[in-house]
DNA sequence: GTGAAAGCGCTAACAG
DNA sequence: CTGTTAGCGCTTTCAC
């Protein structure tokens, strides 16, 4: 009879099943950028657990753009998804429909503004005084950031730790040192660009995510200015490869595999058991130290 | 009327709506290393073409295992995706039965062997013959070739290469010097170390894609072996800040993004219309000459 | 235990 | 041209 069957090559079909059933084995996963290696191993975290569990992951990229979010979003409700997780770019309004429909949502490296739901982070201001603290320590006086967009909880974050770490140290904050940009290789070189033109440069830059890190690296590589000599450098998330990067470049790495994962099981919870308080999940970071900010000789009076 | 539609908040189900018209809008993308910066960029190529047309994708990570791999193409088959477009590890059986099934499929960088449909490549027989006569032209004479796993197409058609430019060049084919790896960064390591045991050990290597190239270059900084002086290097595949990597890293550049929407193209034109003779569509490669190809002296009898 | 029947929400076909 | 109805393939319920 099985054999009967596996001949006849009959398939279950599964819109059928999961219109009965009123609930797919589909997860929408939407993040800004899937050219970012640090959403890549992220959505591979979030996939092995999906796939372990019988769920497929629709990868959803919405560049930034919260128009593209807003249509993922209401994709994800009229196919019915099982589940939702986002990193979120600004407008909230498209998620709180999603919110409020009652599909389980669990935010991921961005916070989900205004949404009570449950939320996977990494401890964004604490890496970000780590990382300038060890410039600070390594012998620069005059340290500048590069951070992302306003709206984005984790430019915020890792901007507050900055300035956090400046005043443990009694130095004032210097707001033409702080440049804000788009979290994109290009936006990371043109406010590199900026800061070197600053009547009073800058000697040390911390940089809150890996794409602007690069791209303000090509900045300094094209302009001849030494790293880390005449400039120290640290950027928030690592590259992969980074350490083949000369000089090597020290970072604040996130686990952002383990980020994936987390928030994988937290959704596998969350559509078992509806009725729960949201949780929030923080992860530590990791300094890493390599040459860009290893400073070998004091220069001028700084 | 139609405010109150919305007031209610009503959305049609999506689900129903695909069992009655037996069709989806999702489209599968099976492809075998999600942590591949070359797949990532070709996925984003797909999901800009597949959006704009109403499709969304399904990020299947196949990790190169042929029964992941299976279980994605019966998803797909149960699910009633509206296509599927695959790079394919080995095993041809689960993709025949995909085939057979009548669900418009697209081979994407690997040929899917055994399967006549529409398929979209880069010259990796003459970009790789462009890559190794290039370290011929800058000097090196004993070159070796790190390359794939045999059964995949891209990774026999770049030894392919290989093995032309030298024998172009009246140079007699050494077996000891074609090593076959994963494809994977590790494998590279792994590889590189062993040529660097041979008795008559090579002075430049072409490896034949980029997580490999960055392998055997870690293996080289950690011997002290110096690039491109003691040993030349060039890589299938660009990868993202070759240029930052010191010595910048020569490669021969595929189109990723482009062989993306290539496909998607491909895939939206067998949906539209089903009955055409597949075609192949072969992109061009690039070879990007840096540093680590470019000895500057000679050394030794070579 | 096994088997028949109802119905998920939609759309295509058909009747008015 | 508008309104009604049948049925996509499955699962769940209910009757036997």
């Amino acid at each position: 009879m099985l054999s009967a069957v596996r001949e006849l090559g009959y398939r279950r079909n599964a819109v059928a099943r999961n219109l009965r059933r009123a609930q797919t084995t589909l997860w929408a996963v939407i993040i800004s950028d899937i050219g970012n290696p640090f959403f890549t191993s992220m959505v591979r975290g979030i996939e092995d657990v999906a796939q372990t569990a019988g769920y497929s992951v629709v990868l959803c990229n919405s560049d930034e753009d919260p128009d593209k979010e807003a249509t993922y979003i209401a994709a994800a409700l009229t196919e019915q998804m099982a589940g939702v997780i986002i990193s979120s770019s600004r407008r909230p309004k498209a998620a709180q429909a999603l919110v409020e429909s009652g599909t389980p949502v669990v935010a991921i490296d961005r916070e989900l503004p205004g949404a009570d739901v449950d939320t996977v982070l990494v401890a964004n201001e604490r890496g970000a005084v780590s990382g300038t603290r060890h410039l600070l320590d390594a012998g620069y006086g005059r340290v500048a950031c590069i951070t992302g967009p306003e709206e984005v909880s984790t430019a915020r974050q890792r901007a507050d730790g900055y300035r956090r770490a400046l005043a443990e140290n009694g130095i004032p904050i210097d707001p033409e040192l702080i440049y804000h940009a788009d979290f994109r290789e290009h936006g990371g070189f043109v406010a590199m660009g900026a800061l070197l033109e600053l009547d009073s440069r800058p000697d040390a830059v911390f940089v809150t995510n890996n794409l602007m890190t690069v791209g303000a690296m090509e900045c300094l590589v094209e302009r001849g200015v030494s790293v880390p000599d005449e400039m120290g450098i640290v950027g928030f998330d690592d590259i992969p490869w980074a350490h083949l990067v000369r000089p090597s470049l020290t970072t604040i790495a996130q686990p952002t595999y383990e980020l994936g994962r987390t928030a994988a099981r937290l959704l596998l919870d969350r559509i078992a058991t509806v009725p729960s308080k949201p949780s929030t999940i923080v992860l530590p970071t990791d300094l890493r130290i390599r040459e860009s900010s290893m400073r070998r000789h004091r220069r001028g009076q700084s």
